[in-house]
DNA sequence: GTCTATACAATGATAGAC
DNA sequence: GTCTATCATTGTATAGAC
């Protein structure tokens, strides 16, 4: 952790101009989550990347390792954030009744996104939209070894779901994390093309209601 | 197209030993998709394909113009193939009963990828998921350009539902491919995890019905 | 501890000889 | 069609200033 290393250099960062405020390690970080969003991981260099952060190219390598470590620090930072967000709102419903909907689980699981989408996080969640498809070996490492928020919903909706086996129930989960998960400008773009139009992204509530009605559908079939 | 230049040539080639039997052209492709399909793009430089394929270092940018040129020729040529099939499968449905089952379309659509792993297609078939994931722009304007080989399963799913809109059924279309494209090896990773074990792609029926039934009842719910 | 300037090996691409 | 030599660009490493 990058510790202030005297008084007098805390001082002149408080007096100084707002958009140089922040750190040389934070400034990296908020540019490059900015520029991997809208350009890609790999459409981004370290030159690119140093020169609008206004830093050193030496200063990502100094503070990050490399830039697969950048990349990998500012995915960990938003996972957690959303996942737990989607922890509270799955304690919210499960606390309230005692035997939640599978719908109501799964709408936790769903909105944290659509929030972010929605409000000055949406650079954030499109990072994110683009980690889990181009991101390296270890951000997928991460994605499937991080599982600990996911299993509180499989027992959330096992007991919703009573007449299913652990093993359906996380196949089905296992399937509605896809439907979530296809996200991409392009998937979205071939829909536009499918429907000549008719189906968009932009419609949040038109969105989310479609989801949770086909996952809901595919998760209570035959139970 | 690259032609034979003499039948002397024609004649050489097929007298040469049984690996190198086909033309260099051809050599880069299979040993390209190969490479590809095991390490993903990124981490296959020009050298070690040349390398492997015994070819030249600049024999890929003389055929295929670049290294995302031979991506995108590998992609075109296997994308057509599984689509086809798929089409096929379609037909057979449609001609044979006036209203089929949506579970029946359905199948079209997944079988062909459940087939290609079973044979020695496997490669190809893993080349075409990376592609999808790891692909670069081009890729993906093909992925929703090209949409032609949907628009009949489209038709054919809303002959069977005909209480939903059309925009609906493209919808639920949208939502069953991200279903049906959601497999990487970091997503069954990731299952496995989460299962304990207990979930695993190896059972090729038991992955094909569950896949069914759930993209069936997303389909036809409320309809 | 932080930051800078600079050097380095590896990559995809290309021109021109044969 | 094929090959060698060479190019600009990439991510990374390091020595040294402050």
């Amino acid at each position: 952790m990058a510790t202030r290393s005297t008084p007098a250099k805390a001082a002149a960062k408080i007096s100084s101009a707002a958009e140089n405020e922040a750190g040389t390690r934070e400034r990296i970080f908020r540019e490059a989550e900015r520029l991997f969003a809208r350009n890609g991981f790999d459409r981004v260099s370290m030159r690119d990347l140093t020169l609008a952060a206004g830093v050193n190219l030496a200063a990502v390598n100094y503070h990050y390792g490399s830039k697969d470590g950048l990349l990998l620090a500012i995915f960990r930072r938003r996972a957690t954030e959303l996942n737990r967000e989607r922890a509270q709102l799955l304690q919210q419903v499960t606390e309230g009744d005692a035997q939640p909907a599978v719908r109501a689980i799964l709408a936790a699981l769903i909105t944290p996104a659509t929030r972010w989408i929605s409000d000055e996080r949406r650079i954030s969640l499109q990072f994110l939209i683009r980690a889990r498809s181009e991101g390296n070996a270890e951000i997928r490492a991460i994605l499937y070894h991080d599982v600990s928020h996911l299993r509180r919903f499989v027992d959330a909706l096992q007991r919703a779901l009573p007449a299913l086996s652990r093993r359906e129930v996380v196949w089905r989960l296992h399937f509605t994390l896809a439907v979530l998960h296809h996200n991409s400008a392009a998937d979205y773009e071939r829909l536009r093309t499918l429907s000549d139009g008719a189906c968009t992204p932009d419609d949040r509530e038109g969105l989310l209601a479609r989801l949770l009605d086909y996952t809901s559908a595919g998760f209570c079939t035959g139970a």
